[in-house]
DNA sequence: GGCATATTCAACCAATCGGTTGACGATCCA
DNA sequence: TGGATCGTCAACCGATTGGTTGAATATGCC
């Protein structure tokens, strides 16, 4: 029934391997929002989001918590440490480079966004 | 026939969500490999390592290289330095803990493995 | 030449993924 | 009370994934 729980690596790295999410978290670096509003910018249903918000859930990418009739997206970076951890290890990269970083922000977003 | 081709990123975060290819990178992280004895240590079959490899090549994190009948496999680790600007951007996080990486090593490796 | 070794190819399979639609439960508000 | 909004659930679909097996293709060696 429960099978083995996978590695945390695992559905990290899973929930980071498709551009909906990773443009989700991305909106979410500005802000917390609801999950209608993670939805407008995407031409998918909003139950699709809805699944793809589990899933960064999942992962512990996000919090959800729900006030009313909203529920709030909350980005936790924290859970990224761990991956960072793991990749840091094949290579010592440079520090954070902000430029690069904004590039791949431009790159991240969906086409039809002006976030 | 040929698909718009999906981020990079897509290909190297789906590439890390395995945990049999990360195990792979970090056997590589030793020394260049056969394939054949890259794929000793697991329980499957040697095909299923060769489509591992394949997919981990199709993301850049290793070449592959064929003199006389074995193909050597090699880490290319500047691979992932655009998932690492991408996840630092959520985050300052620690410079690299050694410690922890060692224990990231120890928990990724496969059971039966001695390497 | 002929055999063993190294690796991939091709076909197949069950399970998962990313999306859809329509119905549903909760909550707000007039 | 009743309608509108917020979000999820359930069922379905086609494509992809991670594995298998058996045959095929190189290459090295005696």
């Amino acid at each position: 029934m429960t099978n083995p729980a996978p590695h945390p690596l695992d559905t990290v790295f899973a929930a980071l391997a498709d551009p909906t999410r990773r443009a989700i978290l991305t909106m979410l670096l500005e802000d917390d929002m609801a999950v209608t509003d993670v939805a407008h910018p995407f031409a998918m249903s909003l139950a699709a989001i809805s699944k793809h918000l589990a899933v960064l859930a999942d992962a512990g990418l996000i919090t959800q918590e729900k006030r009313g009739r909203v529920k709030w997206c909350k980005l936790e970076p924290d859970a990224l440490r761990a991956a960072s951890v793991w990749m840091q290890g094949f290579g010592q990269f440079d520090p954070v480079d902000l430029d690069a970083f904004e590039r791949f922000l431009a790159s991240e977003l969906p086409e039809d966004s002006e976030i």
